[in-house]
DNA sequence: CGACTCTTTGAGTTGCTTCAAAAGCGGTGG
DNA sequence: CCACCGCTTTTGAAGCAACTCAAAGAGTCG
């Protein structure tokens, strides 16, 4: 390995656009250089399927750009999805053998993967990594369990106002986007990035349900929906009333 | 401190029950001893709060004998338990500000507690005990997710049935208890350590469905209820079917 | 302009919940 | 030992929210 060679690696992460987001934040200089080398970029077309439940764990990664949808289902066909990665997130099942959900992606996205094996090896070496992926999975079991609240204890419209503020939350969080959407009470018409099945798969409804309380909330004046994949929020503390 | 101390102490982690599946496991014996230091024995009784949600994380600690409940509540006043935490399980939240749900003794409970911040900064120190607490949080997040399932999309007859087998599986683990409640095709009564309420608010359920499909499972032969507090399966298989 | 997919709407059914009351169990004191 | 009290569990009846099944409407793409 030359230096050319390494400080163009070093260059690939700096640019990255969730490189203070993502685990490898507290990394230093020649850390990075070192998980360079043993990652590589990819980008899945949406649809992919990055991880198959039930399958050996072969590799991990973090999303710089698009959404994965995390799913497992039941043996009659029904879905449930049990999580969604953004930018920056973490996917994969570290030190286990085998992965418990499936992994696809929902638009186009792009990815920065390693080689299980190699991640796991890297991670062991340098617990700042360890560190970050230790916070980062709290912080994803707090998110994980404040959702089966949701999932156990909600009516469908407290699931779906919920599901719609929690949205906006993570959206308004990521790069490029209207820092508007948290502001005031009406947040301006933004793209939801998947459709009415997958959102009841979210919310553990169905598609009929989910169409209904959408149907609802705009008749009540609380949202507008411009083109079924856009959403405007109207009245936000009206939709955080319904979210009870 | 003189060495007789440091022998005792380290002479109480080595005799703990779940020495070798907590955190601590991989700790070596110069470790343990600092641990302990900072560290205290802590009984809990039946009932006793030992975190509220919302509030501080001041504590962290492992459950050494009992049982406890991690929960969140709607604003209601809906109940849903997220996460029951047996001998060996680690509870409160590190690097966090606040207790993301509240924590409750559901037996007498012995732990080994410590102030957030002095574990904090240990674990920090020690790469070790981080690395088994993140393999630990990994695991409990595979099974959250996995709990996501049944509380989206499985039926009372489903989540009851589940719950049951998992609660086989977990007692099972732990020490003292019957070997054969893992083996053949029947389980020997054993002590149900919550009551139906709280079933019901793990389940996503009603104390109502919860009874009546308790007492549907006994009718078609499936278990036997000696008692409310005990349970005996008859026919594994069928339960497992009716898991789904 | 059709063919396809996704979403919405309607009608009827079901399973869980709610509300109410009875039964069971454990503990305490007469 | 039994009678009584409080609490948990079971059972019953009625209501309703979400589901299923079915079909029409909207949007997208060749």
């Amino acid at each position: 390995m030359n230096v050319t060679q390494v400080l163009s690696q070093t260059e690939i992460c700096q640019s990255c656009t969730i490189r203070n987001r993502a685990i490898c934040a507290d990394l230093h200089a020649d850390e990075i250089v070192l998980l360079n080398s043993i990652g590589r970029h990819r980008t899945l077309t949406a649809g992919e399927q990055l991880l198959w439940e039930g399958e050996d764990a072969v590799l991990v990664g973090n999303v710089v750009e698009g959404l994965l949808k995390l799913s497992t289902g039941t043996s009659e066909g029904r879905e449930q999805i049990v999580g969604l990665a953004y930018p920056g997130d973490f996917v994969g099942r570290p030190f286990g053998g085998t992965d418990p959900y499936g992994v696809e992606a929902l638009a186009e996205t792009r990815m920065c993967v390693f080689r299980r094996q190699d991640f796991d090896a890297f991670a062991r070496e340098h617990p700042r990594l360890e560190h970050k992926l230790l916070e980062r999975t709290l912080t994803e079991l707090d998110r994980t369990r404040r959702w089966m609240l949701l999932l156990g204890r909600m009516d469908a419209e407290q699931k779906l106002a919920t599901f719609l503020l929690d949205m906006v939350e993570r959206l308004s969080g990521a790069p490029g986007l209207n820092p508007e959407l948290t502001g005031g009470n009406t947040v301006p018409a933004f793209a939801l990035p998947i459709g009415r099945q997958q959102i009841a798969d979210v919310l553990g409804l169905t598609i009929e349900t989910v169409s209904r309380h959408f149907t609802r909330l705009k008749k009540d004046g609380i949202l507008d929906l411009p083109s079924r994949r856009e959403v405007a929020i109207l009245d936000r503390a009206a939709l955080q009333d319904r979210a009870g």
